[in-house]
DNA sequence: TTGCCGATCTAGATCGATCCAAATCCGAGG
DNA sequence: CCTCGGATTTGGATCGATCTAGATCGGCAA
C-alpha cells in the first residue's frame, strides 16, 4: 500500500477524482464498467485507484441508490449443524451474487427474534430468511419487520395467521413424503408392525412425519396399534428413556419410524440397554442424516434433508423475490432422500 | 459490480418532522434520546415514529458519522461446530453491544478468502475477525484489507510476517498444552506406543498439538516412530479414509492424539471398518469438545476450547480495539481443559 | 465558416441521517 | 417595556456515492 496515503482517512472517489484531474462522475463511471469512458481515461483511473489503496463504499452508493446488497440470516440455532450447514449454503450463493450474509441468531427464543430483527432491519437488508424460533408467531413477526424487506420462511411454519399483504414465502422440507418412504422402505423388507417413535404432538413436522407414516401404513393395509405412537422430546436423552413404552402393549412392534436422528440414536441406546440389537433384533429409521447417523452403530438409515442444498435454494429464492417484488408468494417444498444404511434390517426370525 | 435490486419506499425522518411539523434536526435527537428536546415534543415525535412505522437507517447515519455498526466474520469452515459454536458466541456478544455481524465463509480456500475479504471490506465493517483459511498469508490478507479496520485472528497464524504498523491482534487456543494434557492422560492410563493422528502438516495449529504431544512423550521418555504421524485433512470422512496407515508399519500404536474431533470421530469411523472397537481395542482423544463429542460411541475423551465462550471473547476484544484504535495489538491465548470420557481406555491386554 | 453529431466528460442535486452555528421562545429582572 | 439567559428548535452543509441534464470537443458535411 502506498505510504503517501494517510492511515486512517478513507480514499474516496474525491481523491482519486483529483488524481487523475478528472470528475467524480467520470470516476464512478470508471468504478461501474461503463462504456461511456475512454479506455485511455479507464486505464488512468484504474491506475490511480490501485496506488492509492482506494475501497468502494457500499453503503454510500446504497443510499444514493436504494438498493440494498445485503440479506439477513436469522436463525433459532446456529450450534445445530444441520443450521451451520444450511448457513454455509445461504452464504456461498448470497456471496456469488455479490451480496453479504447478515447473521443473526435467536437461540429458540421469540423475544430476541424480535431484537435481533428489528436490529438487522435498521441495516437495510434487502430481504431476510428466517428460521423462526419455537413460539414465534406471524403477528410478532410482522410487528418487527413490517414491509421493509421480503420474507422467507425456512423450515417452520409460523402460529397465527400469514398476512396477505406482505410477500412471504416459504421453503420446507418434505416431511411427510420423507416418513412415508422409510415406513414404505420397512414394509418391503418384510415388516408389518411398526410404531412412529418420538417428537411433540402440537410440532407441525412431527404431525407431518406421523401422516406420511400412517399413509403408507394404510396404503399397505396394516393396521395401526394406538400404543404404537410414543411422544417424547426430541432428544436422545428422553428416546432412551421412552423406550421401553414400545414393549409395553401387544402386538409389539419389530421396527419404529423416529421423529428425527436423535430420536432414533437415543432409540439405540435403549434397545442396547434392553439387550435387543438396533439393526439386528429391531429396525429403525430416522430424519435429517445428521453427521453422526453415518458413523452410528449401527450406521443409521434416515432422511437426507441436504442441509447445503437447502441453503444454496434458500439464497436463490430470496434473491429471485428481490428481482420480482410483486410476484405471488410461493411455497416451496424441498424433497428429501432416503439414505438406506444398516439399522434398517428385516424383521428377526425369532 | 452486480445489479443490486430496489426496496420499496422507506419512511424517513423528513416524513416524522413534516408529520408533526417539526424539522428533521430535532426529530433526529429525539432518535437518539437527546436532553436537549422537550418532553412533550419528544412524545408527539415518538407517536409519530410509532404511527408511520419509522425504521431507523443506520447506514445512512453511519455514512455522516464516519462509523461503523458491524464486524466481519470470516470463517474457513462453518460446517465444523466448533466454528459454528464460535459464529454463534461472536454473534451474540456483538448483537448485545449493538453491532451486526457479517458472515463470511470460505471454505479453506486462500483465494475465497480475499475475494470475501474485500467484498466485505465495501460495506464498511468496524473491524474483522478472521479465523484464516489453511494456506492464507499475511501478505494477501494485507492486501485484501490494508488498514481500513482493525483485525483479530482467530485459532491460526498466518503465513509470513505480521505488519507492524497494522494492529492486528490475536486469539489463539493453548494447543501445545492441550496435546500435551491428552497424551499424558493416555500414558499415565498405560499407553506406550502412542500415534499423532491427522491435521495438515504445514497449519500452525497443527504443528502446536503435535509439538505438545512429542513434549509429553519425550517427557515419559517414550519414542515416536516416524509412521505414527498420519496427515489428513481435518474431516470426518478424510480421517476415515486414513485409518489403515495407523496399521501399516511395525509396532502398531494402542492409541492415537488426533488433531480434532472431527478427525476422532472419523477416525472411530475407520477403526470400526477394520473390526476394532474404539474405547475398548483402541483408545484416542480429540481436540475441541465439540456437541458430539460427547455423544460418540464411545464418548470422546477431548480437549474443552469452550468455543462459544472463545466467540465472546473475539468479539469483546475486537469491540474493545475500536475502543482504542491505537493500542498496542495483543495476543490472548485461551486455556483449554481436558475432559475424560470413554475413548480414553487403558491398552487392550490382548 | 457554420452546424450537427457522436463520443466524453462534468456540475450540481440527491439519498437519509448528523453536526454546527445560529435563531427563536419565554419568563424573570431592571 | 426592554433586555438577558436558559431551554428548544432549526437551516444548511456534509458524509461518499449516483443520477440527470448539459457542456465540451473534434470531425465532417453543407
Amino acid at each position: 500500500m502506498s505510504s503517501h496515503t494517510p492511515i486512517g482517512r478513507k480514499v474516496t472517489l474525491n481523491d482519486i477524482a483529483a488524481g487523475c484531474a478528472l470528475s467524480r462522475a467520470t470516476v464512478s463511471l470508471v468504478l461501474r464498467g461503463s462504456p461511456l469512458v475512454n479506455k485511455h481515461t479507464r486505464a488512468r483511473v484504474e491506475q490511480e485507484l490501485r496506488r492509492q489503496g482506494y475501497v468502494y463504499n457500499r453503503a454510500a452508493a446504497n443510499l444514493r441508490r436504494r438498493t440494498s446488497s445485503s440479506i439477513a440470516l436469522v436463525l433459532n440455532d446456529l450450534t445445530n449443524p444441520f443450521f451451520a450447514e444450511f448457513a454455509a449454503g445461504v452464504d456461498q450463493t448470497l456471496g456469488e451474487a455479490g451480496f453479504v450474509t447478515l447473521l443473526g441468531c435467536t437461540g429458540e427464543s421469540a423475544t430476541r427474534e424480535q431484537a435481533v430483527l428489528s436490529s438487522l432491519l435498521e441495516h437495510g437488508p434487502g430481504g431476510i430468511i428466517l428460521s423462526p424460533a419455537e413460539h414465534s408467531n406471524a403477528h410478532e413477526v410482522l410487528a418487527a419487520i413490517g414491509t421493509q424487506a421480503p420474507l422467507l420462511l425456512f423450515n417452520r411454519e409460523l402460529g397465527g395467521a400469514m398476512p396477505e399483504f406482505a410477500h412471504w414465502d416459504q421453503l420446507m422440507l418434505d416431511n411427510q413424503h420423507g416418513t412415508r418412504l422409510a415406513t414404505e422402505h420397512l414394509i418391503a423388507r418384510g415388516h408389518r408392525r411398526i410404531a412412529f417413535f418420538g417428537g411433540h404432538l402440537d410440532s407441525s413436522s412431527c404431525r407431518q412425519r406421523h401422516a406420511g407414516y400412517a399413509q403408507a401404513m394404510q396404503a399397505a393395509g396394516l393396521t395401526i396399534e394406538p400404543h404404537w405412537r410414543i411422544e417424547c422430546a426430541p432428544t436422545r436423552l428422553d428416546a432412551a428413556h421412552q423406550t421401553h413404552a414400545l414393549f409395553t402393549g401387544t402386538p409389539t412392534p419389530t421396527a419404529a419410524v423416529c421423529y428425527n436422528d436423535a430420536v432414533a440414536l437415543g432409540l439405540m441406546l435403549g434397545l442396547n440397554q434392553r439387550g435387543l440389537r438396533p439393526g439386528k433384533d429391531f429396525a429403525l429409521t430416522g430424519f435429517d442424516d445428521i453427521a453422526e447417523a453415518a458413523l452410528g452403530m449401527p450406521p443409521l438409515t434416515t432422511l437426507s434433508t441436504a442441509p447445503r442444498e437447502r441453503g444454496q435454494q434458500a439464497a436463490q429464492l430470496i434473491l429471485q423475490r428481490l428481482h420480482e417484488p410483486q410476484a405471488d408468494s410461493r411455497k416451496t417444498i424441498a424433497a428429501v432422500q432416503l439414505i438406506v444404511r444398516e439399522s434398517s434390517c428385516p424383521p428377526s426370525t425369532t
